[in-house]
DNA sequence: CCCTCATGTAAGCATTGATAACATCGCAAA
DNA sequence: TTTGCGATGTTATCAATGCTTACATGAGGG
């Protein structure tokens, strides 16, 4: 399918987005660059530019299609889950985790430009609902105490979102740990919090 | 001094400098071009390259004096405390103030190239070791409990990095938070979780 | 006083994102 | 079946950018 005889590629805007987002994860968003892509695709440099109006609109179509890999990362993570609470920290988990294997996806998820367009910043805020939703069913359930949700979800996500960044920005005290390490040391950490919280 | 009447500028590595730093600040890192620069300072494209042999060189030395900045930030907020305690939760609230009112300085501080070759990461190191240095004051003064330092400070700059980090993203949950309220939120989080800690 | 070398200039290269004018072809209507 | 139109691809080209090379200038030490 590399090759191409037909004059018509066929199914250009997918191939474009998945080299696109090949080349983000493993080389980060800046070596995303236009005619690399074309020439990939066997196709002239300026064909992409019939499916993607500009560079910065292929980059969101990547951020959306990182954005739901994410989503699934939660999802499956929460599925095993009995209760609110251990589903909590499961995706707890599972963020982190999703951080550290994909650092420039999950950065490209969250940077500014793309989140600012509308509709990627609807997606994200959907999966923080979600955690606020959790939150509250473990105030129903008697699992966390009837402390101000908005806080603990805010100061909750805080947490997870800085061991996260943390991944991304290799930081020292974390560039050197195991997958299996980074994992206990999101539930420690969280799990310190929710002491905090109240959490048994 | 903007017009220039010699031949010679006579501080054009500073004027370059100082011109990078404004721009990052107020419109990015993206918006650094080294022929504006150049232009701005009156002299032709390739003067810069004189001082800074390319451009990444040029942005390491924003960063550099960026991390001077907050850690004067970190000292001034720290200046007036009495205990450990007490400068512990006033330089995480300086942390994450640096963040919101300079996120572009405050992302170049830990963007990964900058980071990654050398010098940045001693000056980010030491502000670390500044940090653990006060949880371990704090025990030994009794403030703190003897619980594993390490994994104190970790979490609690998970935290601090976290909060700061939703400010640069814009996050939607901080995006319209005045400077007080977020004065405000980064000490309850850290409140919390030292809850959790075992803190008072 | 002069001559060296740090610092500046002019010109140009390769690459990039983007556009305009033209080519090809699938497909639906006549 | 034929036609022709809109979607998709091509070629050629632009302006901007980072960076280099060869040359110019002049400040300051010997």
């Amino acid at each position: 399918m590399n090759a191409r005889e037909t004059y018509h590629h066929g199914s250009l805007r997918e191939t474009l987005l998945e080299a696109a987002f090949e080349t983000v994860d493993s080389k980060g968003v800046d070596a995303v660059r236009m005619r690399a892509l074309a020439r990939a695709a066997g196709v002239s440099s300026a064909a992409p530019f019939r499916h993607f109006p500009d560079r910065q609109v292929l980059l969101d179509a990547v951020a959306a299609r990182a954005a739901e890999q994410l989503d699934r990362a939660l999802d499956e993570a929460a599925a095993g889950c009995e209760d609110a609470l251990t589903q909590f920290r499961a995706m707890t988990v599972a963020y982190v985790r999703f951080a550290a294997e994909h650092p420039a996806l999950f950065e490209l998820v969250h940077s500014t430009d793309a989140v600012h367009g509308g509709f990627l910043g609807e997606v994200n805020d959907e999966r923080r609902l979600k955690l606020i939703a959790l939150i509250i069913e473990g105030q129903n359930a008697g699992l966390i105490p009837e402390t101000d949700p908005e806080l603990i979800a805010l100061t909750s996500e805080a947490l997870t979102h800085g061991l996260a960044r943390m991944f991304v920005d290799r930081h020292p005290r974390v560039r050197h740990l195991s997958s299996e390490d980074a994992r206990r040391l999101a539930l420690t950490a969280t799990h310190l919090l929710q002491t905090g919280i109240g959490l048994s």
